[in-house]
DNA sequence: TGAATAATTGCTCAACTATTGAAATATGGA
DNA sequence: TCCATATTTCAATAGTTGAGCAATTATTCA
């Protein structure tokens, strides 16, 4: 008897079977949660919602949110390994910007979500 | 000397005043990411997702994710709190669907992200 | 009323995460 | 080359989170 199995009766079996029929790999809920994961740090939101209006620098977003540049430049760089920023160099400055239009339509169907609960 | 606001020199100070006017109070920002710390635990998405194709009950869903009747309840408990899924008791039985439909719309754009991206 | 079962809740542990200061790296200019 | 500065990386810490166990609640049925 297998507590994940058996801790409970089946209660609708065809409904679960049903069901199951339609979930998909547990890659690609890791994956999809592992997205999400992103936007689920309200750092990180602030810097992606600044970046849709225009790139920034490391030292601007660091201004602009009122954190060090370390704690900054760490968020950036998760964005930057989930493909959701992308920047370029010039001289000692990094400019970041947002990777794709993916980006801000999360965004927006967020706020949609939020204010439309008030 | 403000460590946050000194840190660094303001590099790009116009840029910084034009963002710094689009962004919004900071509980935007707090809610906004609760709203996505919903969908960054995959056990939490694989309910929901499951919850798309038909409504189902705390057992159910423990059968169908192979996880005890306390784990799928706690997080069918903060979905709820959140306003991500509706319950309708039937009995002992406690059927749990999705809120609405802006949940289906925020999995299918994540999906499509992650998707595109192979 | 008592037994069985579905669901919920409180608690704890282990794992993970965000932040910071300090150190390291990289770049441009004197 | 040497220095100042923009960024990144490292290490420590405080806080958060998900899972399961055990106990509790709610409901049905005999």
């Amino acid at each position: 008897m297998n507590k994940y199995e058996c801790d409970c009766e089946v209660i609708h079996e065809d409904a679960v079977k049903e069901v199951k029929k339609n979930m998909l790999l547990d890659d690609a809920y890791l994956d999809l949660s592992d997205l999400f994961k992103m936007f689920a740090d309200s750092t990180r939101v602030r810097i992606l919602h600044a970046l849709e209006k225009k790139e920034l620098c490391v030292c601007d977003l660091a201004n602009l949110l009122s954190m060090t540049k370390s704690a900054i430049s760490h968020q950036l760089q998760s964005l930057r390994l989930t493909n959701l920023v992308k920047h370029r160099k010039v001289g000692k400055e990094v400019y970041y910007s947002l990777a794709d239009d993916h980006v801000k339509a999360i965004l927006d169907i967020g706020f949609e979500h939020i204010f439309e609960e008030k």
